[in-house]
This record gives structure tokens, C-alpha cells and sequence, in this order.
DNA sequence: GATAAACTGTTTACTAGATTAACAATATGG
DNA sequence: CCATATTGTTAATCTAGTAAACAGTTTATC
């Protein structure tokens, strides 16, 4: 018998079959990976909770305060113009506050609130507890592993 | 001098800044690596290529003639309704054709054209050529290491 | 065999996320 | 001073995706 190679099986019927070409791809891979975490973040902040990218950009506010729109959204590695809904809802929701700058009138920087400090804490230990529960059958290790390699893909950046 | 904890350190004005929470978030690793392969995926595959969903639809059509519409967005993870607009391109494309099968008027099985299995087995050379060229800085290993990760959490489908 | 329930492909309406191009206000570098 | 660049913003547009409804068809149940 011909030797299989290693993305070939046997189905059921006999009949040959490659395993999905679609499996070999880390594209898709991550893409489907990405629909999982995505989607069990949403289900885990709730109704009126943050979507990820809020989030994202609150975390930022209250870990870099003064930082400005357009710094915001390089670190985000999204436009500045896409920046602005975002920020106008943690605004609209009390979290943080466009402030300006002395020496540069174009640019308002960014500060958290308190509530919005309060807020992001809070958030930030129900993402962690998200991802806890998501990836718990992931050893540190292994998480540690993931985020190293996806680094080495996140090195494409800038 | 107090000890750090790993995720903090000394900025340049000596103030004491952790890194960013948001750079421990598997999500968030997970949404930006897939951006840079997303983004890679169609500069590789040029203006008439195919958007990676629509390669997606297309491997599993060559790899499994005569699926249905139904089976395919399931194997996609996507809603019937979406799958249709990706069906016409290829169709439209001359890529695949919907037949219908003989003991069930409701469904019509998709069957890829030959040009459709000589143009997809084109393509997949192209998305490998691009994967392997954006992952060189990944050994076999990491890609099979970080393939394996990824089925983890991919272990909550369905 | 009638009737209820379920499934298939489809359309329509909608939402979220994002980009591009333009703009006025302001700042910076020859 | 003048050209160039930057900032935040709006408006238009695009893509990906969902949800709800529908007609046609099949399956299950009584």
C-alpha cells in the first residue's frame, strides 16, 4: 500500500481524503481562534459592558494618561479618525476626559476620571477572569508560549 | 529598593510605569497578530485575488465536493445567510456551480468547476508562499507549537 | 395520511468595525 | 514668511457579519 502522507486519512467508507488544506493554514487558525475569545469576551462584560476595543483603548487612557488621540490610536495601530466614536463614548460614559494641552492647542489629551480608573479595574479583573475560565485548559505555560509566539507574529508591526 | 514585579519597570524620567495590562490579554495578542496576517494574506493574494473567507469556501468545496450550503457555513462557523453572497462570487467567478441533488429538492449541493480546483490549487500555493514568507522568523516547531495552541481554544466550537 | 415541526437557501434590514478623503485649526522647519 | 506637517473631526464608503422573515420542502408524530 501507497504510504500516506500525513495530512491524508481514511474516512469512514475507505474512500481517501486529505485532512482540510484550510487546517494547515495559521491564518485561519487564528481567525477562528480569535471568533472564540472575541465572542466569549462580549458574553462575559455583558450587556452594557465594553466592546474589546474600548476596552482596549480605556486600558490605555488609564495606563498612559495625557496620552493624546493620536498617540492613542498609533498604539492601537488603528486610524485617528476611528479613534473618535471610541473615545466619545468613554467620554459620553463619564470615564475620561478630553483636556488641553498648554503648549499645543491642536491636541487634547486624554485623561481617565476616577470613575473611569474605578471602572477599568473592574473590567480588567472580569476580562482576566474571561480569560481564566476561556483558556483553562491552557497551562501557564503554554499561555505563556502562545503570547511569545504571537509576539513573533505581532513583530510585523509599525 | 523595593523589588519590581515582572511587569513593571523604569521608564526614562525614572517613574514607575507597568507594561501595559492590555499586552497580557491573549485577546488582544490574538486580534493584532490577526490583523498582520490578515492584512499580508490580501497583499499576497493581489487585487483579484480572494478575500480569506472566499479561499475558505473554496478549499472546502474542492476538498469536499457536492457540500450543501448548510454544511459549508457550519464547517465555516458562519450563518447560512452570510455563506450566500461568498457562493455567488464563486459561482459568479465560474469557480464552483450549485446542482441540485435528486432526493432533496430543498438543497443544492456545491461542486467546484475545473477551473475552480485549478485556480484554488493556485491560490493554496500562494496563501503557503505568503504564510511561510510572513512566519520565516517562526521555526517548524513554534508553527506546529502555535498551530496546537490554537486548536486548544478552537476546542470550544461548536 | 394529516398536521406539526424542522430544515434549506434566500432576501432584507441592520450593526460593528474599519478605511479613505477632506477640512479647519494649529504648529514646525527652512 | 511660507510651505509642510500634524491634530482632531466629519462624511462617505466598505466589509463582514448577524437576525428575522419567507417560501419551498422534508421529516416526525399522531
Amino acid at each position: 500500500m501507497a504510504s500516506l502522507r500525513k495530512t491524508e486519512r481514511r474516512t469512514e467508507d475507505e474512500s481517501l481524503v486529505e485532512t482540510p488544506d484550510l487546517e494547515e493554514f495559521i491564518g485561519y487558525n487564528l481567525k477562528r481562534a480569535y471568533v472564540i475569545v472575541q465572542a466569549d469576551f462580549r458574553r462575559a462584560l455583558g450587556e452594557d459592558g465594553f466592546a474589546p476595543r474600548v476596552f482596549s483603548a480605556l486600558s490605555l487612557v488609564v495606563q498612559y494618561p495625557n496620552v493624546t488621540q493620536s498617540g492613542l490610536a498609533r498604539m492601537l495601530g488603528i486610524e485617528r479618525s476611528g479613534l473618535v466614536a471610541i473615545v466619545d463614548e468613554l467620554e459620553g460614559r463619564g470615564l475620561l476626559k478630553r483636556t488641553h494641552v498648554p503648549g499645543d492647542r491642536r491636541v487634547q489629551a486624554l485623561v481617565p476620571t476616577d470613575k473611569g480608573s474605578k471602572v477599568y479595574t473592574e473590567a480588567r479583573a472580569a476580562v482576566r477572569a474571561h480569560e481564566d475560565a476561556l483558556l483553562s485548559n491552557l497551562s501557564e505555560d503554554e499561555k505563556a508560549t502562545l503570547m511569545s509566539l504571537l509576539g513573533k507574529i505581532r513583530a510585523h508591526e509599525g
